[in-house]
DNA sequence: CATGAATGAGTATTCATTCAT
DNA sequence: GATGAATGAATACTCATTCAT
């Protein structure tokens, strides 16, 4: 099942932008990872810029998506925040490399390039707002800057895109529910551990990314 | 009291390499931020990269050298844990630019030059693991899985460069305050709150980067 | 009546080296003009400089016998002179493009491409010349420099091409008949105005240039 | 007396872009020509098309204050406008490569370049239509069409640069006087023939396009 | 007849760096 | 100290053209 050539070229994107940087990443790099001419390269995408803003974007419809598929029902909000919490982690260490590009790439895009981008992650951290602000108006939350400790929270569990190794010794399983864990006991959160439908996240993301996970 | 250039191509850099990233800087605007003619420059400087790991090195030895102050007298892991954290995010929050430098650009460097920079990096981060695991031996922290748990810590620390603005609603004391008070939930620690020698860090800080805090 | 697509290639390359020069116009422009992929443009043409040069020698070979035949029966010098000055008008007002593109780009032929071109050129002057030569031996013309003054009146007369708009005050046939006196006051003939064959003229570049004047 | 760089990529691009063409001259073929690296070009150049922009700018300014002074008192039509068309072909004959530049690339400018340069052009052909005005007020032309005869008059002037060679048969002085004889016929005008000032319209020429003439 | 894919050579422009003054 | 001049190598991107399908 051969992989076509705008395939290898988004994933030459993602692994070199990921690495090196965008700006780090000549086009030449490009065409050498992707086994083009630096010429073919420009059948399948438009400038760095575009392909840059394209891989952004499409990380992140798939990382709302998935989200927002995993917290369809609603549910309690513990219950929520943790599952976004796994489903955050577990995309960061599936997905380590687009998940990085997006992470640390957003203020090379030129503004109109930025601006869809932005409003998707705006969109996503709203999910996570929401379920915070949920769980501490429930009174299961108690902590005392919500918005604060949302973004310290993020940062936590994007963070496992910058180091985590599919060869070190903790399964995807246990990463997830240990940072579900460390993000309800910083939110003050005293119920049982645990998230209930790690199963479904890992389906999810299995699906979304394209990996086994 | 007039700035020297050496000091004003230093500052320039740090801006810029923060903002703009590495290899999205450059000898130009490096040369026009310092207001010198971008030959001028290499008076002040090796190569870029040079510059580069020149910062680097001084900013982890910075926050290495306040890291180790600040817990100086040992004392019980979870005041020294909640001090490294307390310190870290002051630091981090008082001079964003120089550690998203230190935090994004590591790996720019040439294996030569990224050395001794990551040897600072693991070393500070020595200090950290050992709080964490002399809480835990001591029983004060219970976590189950500390090295982890160390680096989502870390990120989430770190993480305030990306998004702290002192314009905000949160003071530099309470941020402080806040992320010792969710790490030390994040490691289960159920002690009584607070950073004991807040003011000593402030002090730590203010004198290391020269800033008010 | 369909237009075959060989005829909208040339349409395409006429119009673009006219207006933007033949460097300056790309093969995706042609084809995009000619509404063909820039692959499919090959099945309708040599290289780009092998277009160029044959609308150059069609449009030579269409002027060249236009002028033949308007001037056929000889007859004399001043109507013979009226009647190619009329003629180059209507010619250059009626299909500007074309003409532009041989007046402006005769240069960028190779040396071999060239030559048949600058032929036919000077074939074509040399109607002129026969006419201006013919009055001045008559004593009809009267100029000092005869040969300059064929190229002064050619360029006067091409320049049609560069300002002409059918949508400007004066109607060909009075621009034509205007530029038959200017031509003739400026060789210093003195006969009544007005050119003899206006209406063959302009049937003949009707049936040439395939438009309606 | 050395020339410096500056002025040799001035004289190189003059000479590239009036012989073939802006977009058939690269910035190699410049670099070659003024015996510089291309990128040593840019200390002396923004871009290329700065640089043809520069170019017509000089030299419509040149042409507009040659003939402002040339013109200077006023004086009655006739000798106005003859001199006017000796300055123009003076010039098109000292300068042939900036003129021709000037003439045949005023459409590769983007519309922010061009409209300075439209803006000169206008300028200098009120000139020749205020003189043409006034003869036909006066009566010393009779012309149909003054603005149609004004333009066939320029382009017949302008051609000069298109072949006149210094090499030829015919004098600077002989070639103007006979292309004032040549417009002054063309509108009518029966005075005596004769370019009053000529020797001052040399040594304007001489004196702006440091040439001798 | 038509075109998507492909490319080597080319485009204008910028790069970090050196050096004579 | 400071810098204008200079450049080889690199930048992102486009060129005209070919060919398998």
């Amino acid at each position: 099942m051969a992989v076509s050539s705008r395939e290898r070229v988004r994933a030459a994107a993602v692994k070199l932008f990921a690495t090196k940087g965008f700006h780090g990443t000549g086009i030449r790099d490009l065409a050498q990872e992707a086994e083009l001419s630096s010429a073919s390269l420009y059948h399948y995408m438009g400038t760095k810029e575009d392909l840059l803003a394209e891989i952004m974007r499409t990380a992140l419809n798939r990382l709302l998506a998935a989200a927002r598929e995993a917290t369809a029902g609603g549910g309690e909000p513990v219950q929520r925040l943790r599952t976004l919490v796994a489903l955050h982690v577990l995309a960061h260490a599936a997905g380590p490399e687009e998940t990085r590009v997006v992470d640390n790439e957003v203020d090379v895009l030129s503004p109109a390039a930025r601006e869809p981008v932005v409003a998707l992650r705006d969109t996503y951290e709203r999910l996570w707002a929401a379920a915070i602000d949920d769980g501490v108006a429930a009174g299961v939350f108690r902590v005392e800057h919500p918005a604060v400790t949302r973004l310290a929270l993020l940062e936590m569990c994007s963070g496992v895109a910058r180091w985590y190794s599919p060869r070190g010794p903790l399964a995807l399983d246990e990463l997830a529910e240990h940072y579900a864990e460390l993000a309800s006991r910083a939110l003050g959160c005293t119920s049982a551990p645990g998230v209930a439908d790690l199963r479904r996240c890992r389906e999810i993301v299995a699906k979304e990314w394209g990996v086994s996970v």
